[in-house]
Parts: structure tokens; sequence; C-alpha cells
DNA sequence: CAATCAATGTACGCGATGTACACATTTGGA
DNA sequence: TCCAAATGTGTACATCGCGTACATTGATTG
């Protein structure tokens, strides 16, 4: 059994060469040419798949908040039936995790300075999961889907898991002893009361 | 008036020029060589005064958060007595200010990827800068400067603005209606009721 | 005046990106 | 069935960025 001419499914097995080659380093040391060589491909092959490096990373990042997304919702669903103000803890707490869980596709994520125009699939994903988001918080506020007052106090609960992510993740809070540096619980708790 | 052999400040010309550039541009498409012809020195006397461009960054972010601390204790200070729970807001808003004034600069500081071993400065710097926030805190609180739970709430509020902060520069933000989009008073306020 | 510092110039080695061109192998549709 | 399109291979190249080396020149300072 010698390996077929074609791969068969190449860009899948980018993606996925790309997403374990990230969870072992940054994103700044990930080429093109070691991604077609793990997969045992030349270097034009990829081209064939996507047009550029960037092209690939947007896809990654979009999948990324797939996954940022369904991890978020999934924590909701363990909860079961919940208060509203709990699904909303545990939709930070699942971010936070996220972040942690996979930070080099997290901040790979969050690191295409806004190219949503040339990038459609991706804006798309990270709407979907803001929207997630604001879905726990309409339930909390028990106001109409598009209020306004939800979407800003989406954007104050998703600025502060986020904060404690890009901090956690930077090493910024490794400079202080243990019993000083807030879990992500209490961080997250941070949101019950100011959204009430 | 011919130029002089020696430069007289290449060094502080140096980061000059680079913050020039960044105002104008990503720190991913800057260049040493692009430095260093902008000031008119062959890229080899660069090294002089850099080990490397990395060191060249590192300085840069290092002075960035000793700006963004002058401009947290410029916001307090034109406070004049005021409300420790209002200082803080201001300190907030100082915050994001900085981050949306030098955009390149303030993600220049946050992507440093924790190299606070190697670079003792920089380490310095952040933590006097994340000092101020403390102290807002301590206020607002009024307990003791070294209480665990004054750090912790620093660090919650320190996350909700640089949250914030990330997500406005990435354009994260812009696919909603305007007036859906919290302004910085606003989030900063979700300090208020958690802390007291 | 000698030693040292600061800067020049030129040239490499290395690695990464994207592109081009010619060619091979499958696969699928007219 | 046969041709065309899609997918891969190999090799080569232009471009750019970093860091380094080496010999040399101009300024400063003790």
């Amino acid at each position: 059994m010698k390996k077929p001419y074609h791969h068969g499914n190449l860009r899948a097995a980018l993606l996925e060469a790309a997403r374990a080659r990230l969870a072992e380093g940054a994103e700044a040391t990930l080429s093109l040419r070691d991604l077609a060589a793990r997969v045992g491909v030349s270097v034009n092959a990829t081209y064939r798949h996507f047009d550029s490096k960037e092209a690939l990373l947007m896809e990654l990042a979009a999948e990324g908040f797939d996954a940022l997304r369904a991890g978020m919702l999934g924590a909701v669903a363990k909860l079961g039936t919940a208060e509203a103000i709990e699904r909303l803890h545990a939709t930070g707490e699942a971010y936070v995790h996220f972040a942690q869980y996979d930070p080099a596709l997290f901040q790979l994520m969050f690191r295409r300075e806004g190219r949503f125009a040339e990038y459609e699939r991706f804006r798309q994903s990270a709407e979907a999961a803001f929207a997630v988001l604001v879905g726990c918080v309409v339930a909390v506020q028990q106001v109409a889907m598009d209020d306004p007052s939800a979407t800003k106090a989406a954007i104050a609960a998703w600025s502060l898991v986020h904060g404690f992510a890009i901090l956690s993740l930077g090493g910024y809070l490794e400079a202080l002893p243990e019993d000083r540096r807030p879990n992500v619980r209490e961080v997250v708790k941070m949101l019950e009361v100011s959204l009430a």
C-alpha cells in the first residue's frame, strides 16, 4: 500500500496539521512549507487549496470561532435548567477555558486585524460566537433579543472574559503570587451584579 | 552643515523612529532595516544599541507602559479631589483612550508573550502600570494596599478595560450598529457595583 | 597620542513567502 | 471511451527580513 498520488482530502489535512502545529507552538513560527512537509506534500500543492498562508489562517480562525461557540453552548447545555445568570457564568467560563485549552488558536483568532471584509466566512463565525453571549445576557436581563442594552452588556461581558483570557495567556498575571490571582470563576462573577 | 559621522543619540532616534513608524502601521511590518534607513544610518549601527529587533521592541513596549501609567495618573490628577470610584472610572477610561490613541504601540505592549524574565525593565514598567489600578481599587474598597481582594478586583478591572480595548482595536465591534455599541464610559461603569 | 567607542560598507547564511513552468496522475463527464 | 479538469510533483527563482562577520574610518576621552 503505497501512498496514492492524490491525497484525498489535502485541504482538511492541511488544516488539521496546522491545528496540531499551533498546539505546540506560536502562530509566528508556523510556515506553509512546514505544514506541507508534515502532510507529506509539496509546497505547491498547498496553493491549490489556499490562496495564501493568510487564507489558511483565516479559515483556521473561523473554525476556531465555531469551536468556541460550540464550547460555550456545550457548557450551558451541561448545566441543564438553571438560573439565567448561572448560564452566563458558565458561558464566560467556557470562553476562558477555550482560550486556555488552545492558546495559540485563541490568539490566532484575535490577531487577524479585522479582515472581516475580505473573509466573510470569518466574520460570520465570529458573529455567531458573539451571539451566544448576547443570548445569555438577554435571558438575564429579560429583554428582547435586539434590545440595545443587551448588546452593550454582552460587549462588556465579552470584554471582561476576553481581557482576562488575554492577560492570562500573555503571562501578565504570573508575576503575582498565586493567592492574589483570581480564578476564572471569581472574575466571571463580576458579571452578576452589574447586569441585573 | 554636513551630517556628522556620529549621530549623537542614535539609540533615542531609533526608538523615536520606531514610534513614528508604529503610529502609521502595524508591528508586523516594522523592520530594523527600514528604521535604520529612516534615521539615515546603516543597519549595522543599530546593533550597537540593541541586541536585536526584539530588544528594541521590548524597550518600546516598556516605554509604552510608562506612558500608560502616566496617562492614567494624569487622568486622576485632572479630576482633583473626587470620589474614589470616579477615579477608578477615570483610570479605566484613560486606559482605553491610551489604546485608541496609539493602537499599534498598545498591541505591541501586549504581544510580547511574557518575556518578563529576559527583560526586567519591561516587567517593572508593566508592573508599575498595574499598580496604578490596584491603588484605585484599594481606595474604593478601603482595604490595605496588599489586600488580596484588591489585587483580584484590580485584575478583574484590568481585564474589563483591556478586553474592551482589544476588541475595539481588532474591529470586532465594528460589525454592530453604532447605537448598540457601548462607549468607554458605559463599559467602565460596570466596575462600579461589583467592587463596592 | 593611544585606546576606545560609534558608525560605515559590503557581504553572507538562513529561512520564509509567493510565483512560474513543465510535467505526472487521477477522476469525472460528454 | 477519451479528453479535460483537478490535483500533485519538482525545481527554480525573486524578494524580503534577520542576524553576523570583517575590515575600516571618524570622534572622544583620558
